[in-house]
Formats: C-alpha cells, sequence, structure tokens
RNA sequence: GGGCGGGUAGCUCAGUUGGAUAGAGUACUGGCCUCCGAAGCCAGGGGUCAUGGGUUCGAAUCCCAUCCCGCCCA
C-alpha cells in the first residue's frame, strides 16, 4: 500500500511552511501555525485550561459557503477542555481575528467548525509567484534530494511491449517525474529478465522459426512464442548467417537465437518506449547479477544471518518470518537457482547503490510477492517501507465500447506500439493516467482518436492552445502583454477569484501526487482547472477597451497556461500551442 | 479453501486519508456564436455509497460478518 510509505516520508521530510507563499500548501501551513499560536495564546490567557494541544488540521471545504479553509480543532478540544465546541471554537475566533495578514474574516458553522475566508489580496499573490516560478511552479521540497530508484515496465525480452506494459511504463514514468517534481532525487531503471528458462524458449522459438523458413517441416510447439516477431527474427538470421544453424548442435542455435532475439526484442522495446516519451536512466541485467557473483554473495550474507536454510536438498529463504505464507525456495534441489534468488541479489543491489527507497511498478497479477519481497527488505535490515511496490490493475482495450480480445497465448495480443501509433503519445498517456491504477481501466481507442469535448485529453489541450491564440489577438490588437506593474486588484469578479484558487491548488495536488503514488490526481486535476478556465473564459471579457484591466486578466491568462503546461508537462504531455 | 484489489448516478469513475447538503465526465432534455478559438459555456433531472452490525459528536471512508466481480496461491 502505497498509502504507507507515504505517512513515513511525508512526515520524515522537511517541510517548507515557513517559505514564502506556495499557494494553497502554504496557505494551510500559515493558517495551522497561526491556529497553533492561537491555542498557545489561549492557554497562556487562562481563556482555554487543558493545556492540550490537539493535532491542528486545515482542510478545504467541500462547499464554498464554508470559506477558502476550515479547521474542526474545537471539536477536538471539547473533551480535553470540557467545553461544548461552539464555546470553544469563539474562544479561538477571538483570539485569531486580525492575528494574520491572510484572514478576511472567520465565523463558526456547524458542529464547532472555525471556517476562514482568506483575504482576496492575498489570493492574487499566487499569480506573482506563479509568474516568478514559471516551469517551476508547483514544485517543493519535501523529498529533500533523498535517492528514489522507480523500477518499471521490466518486461521479458520475449515479445513486443502489449498495452499492459503501456500502463506500467506511463504509471512508472508520471510517479518517477512526480517524485523529481517533489525534490527527489530519481532514477528509472528497468530490470531485464535475460537468465530464466524463457531466454531456451526464446531461442528454441526462433530456432524452429529460422527451420520453417528453410523448408523443414517442423509442427511449432504450443508452449513456444507464437508472435510473427519471432519470424521476423528468424527471417533477419537467415539473410545474416544462411543456414549455418541448421547443420550447428541444437543447443548452438538455441543460444544464438535467444541471444540474437533478446537483444533485438530489447532494442525494440526501448524504441516503442522511446515514442512513447519514456526514457529509462538504467537498464539492468539479471544475468549480470550472476555473472557478478552477486547471486552467490546475497545468498551468502542471508545464510550467515540465519535466513536462509537448508532442507530436502533445497535453500530456503525464512520469508514466513515477514509474514509470507510459507518460506520460498532459493535454490532448487537440483542447484538451480529461482527468480526469488535473483530478487534478493537486484534488491540487495538497490541498496547497495545508496537508494534510500526502492519502488516496484507490477502487474496487479503479481501482488503474490509482496510478502516475500518486504521479507528479502527486511532480511537485507531494512525498514519494510524503504520498498515501495505500485501495482498496476488490467487495462482493457475497446473500440468504441466492444472489447477487442487480447491474449498473449494466441500472439494476437495488440502491442503498445500499435496503440501509441493509433492514438498518439498525448492520448494514450493520458488515458493511462486518467484512472487509479488500482482500479482496472477501460481504454477506449476511438474515444482517445477523438477530437471533441468526450475527450478529456482534447479538452485540456484545448484550453492551453486557446489562450496562446487569445494572446496572438491581444497581439493584433495593440494589447501585447506587458506584466511590468500589473494592477492585480482589478482582477476581482467571482470568475477571476474561482480561477486564481484553482490555481493556488496545484502545489497541494502534485505533493499529494507524488507522495501518494497516484498520478490520477494530476489528470482530474488538469481537468477541473481547464473547467474553469473554459467557464471563466465564457463569462470574461479577456481584451477590453481598458488596457489595465486587458493586461491583468492577460496576466491571469498567462499564469493559467503555465499550470497547465506544468501539470501536463510532469506526465509526459505536451502543452501545443495551436490544434 | 486462503490472500489481494474492487462494489458510489443508466455507463466510466473521483471523493482531499474520519467532517458540514456525496461530486465529475458521459448519456438524456433545453438554452448560448454581429463578440478574444463553439474542440467551448449555462441550466435541468438522475443515489438505500453492495448488505447487516459495530466504533463516536460525526462513517462512502475505520473494525467485524455476509454477498457479488476480477486476480494470485493451493
Amino acid at each position: 500500500m502505497p498509502g504507507l510509505h507515504q505517512r513515513r516520508h511525508h512526515q520524515g521530510g522537511a517541510r517548507h511552511g515557513s517559505r514564502p507563499t506556495k499557494g494553497g500548501l502554504a496557505m494551510k501551513e500559515q493558517l495551522r501555525a497561526c491556529i497553533l499560536k492561537g491555542i498557545e495564546g489561549c492557554f497562556a490567557d487562562g481563556t482555554l485550561t487543558s493545556g492540550v494541544v490537539p493535532a491542528v488540521s486545515v482542510e478545504k471545504p467541500a462547499h464554498a459557503e464554508h470559506g477558502d479553509f476550515a479547521t474542526n480543532v474545537a471539536m477536538q478540544m471539547a473533551k480535553p477542555e470540557r467545553k461544548s465546541p461552539r464555546a470553544i471554537a469563539e474562544i479561538l475566533v477571538k483570539k485569531l481575528a486580525g492575528s494574520s495578514e491572510l484572514i478576511g474574516s472567520l465565523e463558526i458553522a456547524g458542529p464547532g467548525f472555525v471556517n476562514f475566508f482568506i483575504k482576496d489580496s492575498a489570493w492574487r499573490t499566487t499569480l506573482t509567484e506563479i509568474d516568478r516560478a514559471g516551469d517551476d511552479y508547483g514544485k517543493s521540497l519535501v523529498g529533500a534530494g533523498k535517492k528514489v530508484q522507480v523500477e518499471f515496465v521490466s518486461a521479458n525480452p520475449t515479445g513486443p511491449l502489449h498495452i499492459g506494459h503501456g500502463r506500467g511504463a506511463a504509471t512508472g514514468d508520471a510517479v518517477a517525474s512526480l517524485l523529481a517534481a517533489a525534490g527527489f532525487d530519481v532514477q528509472r531503471e528497468y530490470y531485464i529478465n535475460d537468465a530464466g528458462n524463457q531466454m531456451n524458449t526464446l531461442g528454441l522459438s526462433g530456432l524452429l522459426r529460422y527451420r520453417q523458413l528453410l523448408g523443414e517441416e517442423i509442427e511449432f510447439p504450443a508452449n513456444c512464442y507464437q508472435g510473427d516477431y519471432i519470424k521476423d527474427i528468424a527471417r533477419d538470421a537467415m539473410v545474416k548467417h544462411g543456414e549455418r544453424f541448421l547443420k550447428a548442435p541444437q543447443e548452438e542455435g538455441v543460444a544464438f537465437f535467444a541471444k540474437m532475439g533478446g537483444d533485438l526484442i530489447l532494442k525494440g522495446i526501448d524504441e516503442d518506449l522511446q515514442a512513447f516519451g519514456v526514457r529509462l536512466d538504467n537498464w539492468f541485467s539479471e544475468q549480470s547479477l550472476f555473472d557478478d557473483g552477486k547471486v552467490a554473495s546475497a545468498i551468502a550474507e542471508m545464510q550467515e544471518k540465519g535466513l536462509i536454510y537448508e532442507q530436502d536438498g533445497a535453500l530456503w529463504f525464512r520469508t514466513t518470518d515477514y509474514g509470507d505464507d510459507k518460506d520460498r525456495v532459493v535454490v532448487r534441489s537440483n542447484g538451480v537457482t529461482t527468480y526469488f534468488a535473483s530478487d534478493i541479489a537486484y534488491h540487495r543491489d538497490k541498496f547497495a547503490r545508496g537508494f534510500d527507497w526502492v519502488i516496484d511498478v507490477w502487474g496487479a497479477d503479481h501482488h503474490g510477492y509482496i510478502p516475500r519481497l518486504k521479507g528479502i527488505v527486511q532480511g537485507l535490515g531494512r525498514d519494510p517501507e524503504d520498498l515501495g511496490i505500485i501495482l498496476v490493475q488490467l487495462v482493457s482495450l475497446l473500440r468504441d465500447g466492444v472489447p477487442v480480445a487480447m491474449s498473449t497465448r494466441s500472439g494476437e495480443f495488440v502491442t503498445l506500439k500499435e496503440v501509441v501509433d493509433e492514438v498518439g503519445r498525448d492520448a494514450a498517456r493520458f488515458f493511462f493516467l486518467m484512472r487509479r491504477s488500482d482500479s482496472q481501466l477501460d481504454f477506449d481507442l476511438e474515444l482517445a482518436k477523438r477530437q471533441s469535448t468526450d475527450n478529456p485529453v482534447y479538452y485540456v489541450q484545448y484550453a492551453h492552445a486557446r489562450i496562446k491564440s487569445i494572446f496572438d489577438t491581444a497581439r493584433e490588437r495593440g494589447s501585447a502583454p506587458a506584466f511590468e506593474s500589473v494592477r492585480l486588484e482589478l482582477l476581482d469578479s467571482t470568475d477571476d477569484m474561482s480561477l486564481i484558487k484553482k490555481l493556488s491548488a496545484y502545489p497541494e495536488i502534485l505533493e499529494g501526487a507524488a507522495l501518494n503514488f497516484e498520478p490520477h490526481r494530476i489528470t482530474y486535476y488538469l481537468q477541473e482547472l481547464a473547467g474553469e478556465f473554459h467557464s471563466f473564459y465564457n463569462k470574461s471579457r479577456v481584451i477590453t477597451e481598458e488596457p489595465a484591466l486587458t493586461q491583468a486578466r492577460l496576466f491571469l491568462l498567462h499564469c493559467a497556461a503555465v499550470t497547465i503546461k506544468n501539470a501536463l508537462t510532469v506526465l509526459g504531455i505536451s502543452a501545443p500551442e495551436r490544434m
């Protein structure tokens, strides 16, 4: 559960409440500090007596009538103070009134909430900050430079990436970007499963297709890789090497096709990922763990710690010590190591490389591995929360609402490349990130391609392009943007204010999305922000007869464009100037 | 049989980590371009938050049990 890590790292990270305003996030921090001070003040002058300071929570009410922020401390203090929540709220409100530049007014509501109405002028300073920060608007320092590795995709090099890998790629890449934006030092890694038996199967598949190509009558086994890409590999080998592997011993042929096929497929995977906008910082080979003796040394370390024992000729890891159902085999009685052995060595190596926090992105069908992986981490003497695991659920591909049949066994699966070629990189990424990774995802190809209102990607990108277009028109009409001395106080309508407040929310949304590994929060925010802009645009003229007002509104839209672009960028989606 | 995820509007899904009157998109109905991009906006109806208990000032959210769907393991 990502949420578990979040709390620890959230509290452990450096808060930044002392910095100047960072949109709504810093406002909350300021209010929180202000409330705390108020409570201490009440204790000092005797109006409150318990001396018990509650955990002050400041939140954004669901309804605008309830103010910009609200706190429930009066309710929390009711018991220790032995007063009614509303009575406590009254005492607090008296103390807090006028105690901060931010607070316009205060009220007591409902069972004992204290509602804060922030001065419009305070909200408007966010705009100055957005303009100043530019591409950096929304970023924070919670990560405090901690080294984090996000490992994702890591598909076996036995076939091209399919649509399920696409969701993992979009998620892993976006989470990495989010964490970087939250101040972590992030590395993206791909783990190549190039040591297992599936490589022999790949080699055999290639060899058999090759022999078929050269005229041999062979029934192609059902447990070999069925896809046409195997035939391409065989054809390639035939062109380069002729009939050489017809006469060679089968072992040599299998080894050749395993190596050649693996390299070729991996190259294709890299190309597909790049076309999808994903660049890995590091490609880590499972085989290298064996070649470098890291598997052996990892096993040795665990044996020394007494975590690996021998039984029935096999070596077992005591994962039950850490909550697993049963112990897991590391080395079989025939001397062959398991995937689990590689996993021990691999994760040991990750931490040895200095990562404070290691995140694995998996398909949800691997959820059964969580306890044993957590076991490894603890066996290494680490906190289990130093390993974060993101499970990505299945993608159902639809075309106009009708499911597209997919099955890797039959070879008729839909590849990531096909999807990206058809709907484009931006739409594909947005769709993959539109839902919580926990929940299954319907991906409708026709909807993703549609250039209309029901396609959320276009809705958001259109907002950005529309703003740029307004700027073009402004220049044509002699109102070229000049933001040296914008009169922000002219932005005083409810439409101005609600757009400003939505822009102010971005830093908090970004931080929450990062610490919880939830990129979908950004896609939702983008849709809300775009909606806020479109609504604003339909009600408010930007280019007017009054130069000062025109400049103020252009400035507001400039800030909106910056925010939309930043949010799209962190998801790896472009912000077009024209569409 | 055990474990994990899910069950919220006709459909697809959010729900700020326990807060006030549960939201958005879509679909449906009706309006808005002599005017900065109508790929847009505005208005309306639509709910037993799977079910039953519990915890407390307060539960879609936490706990227990049950039902349904998907996946993993035996």
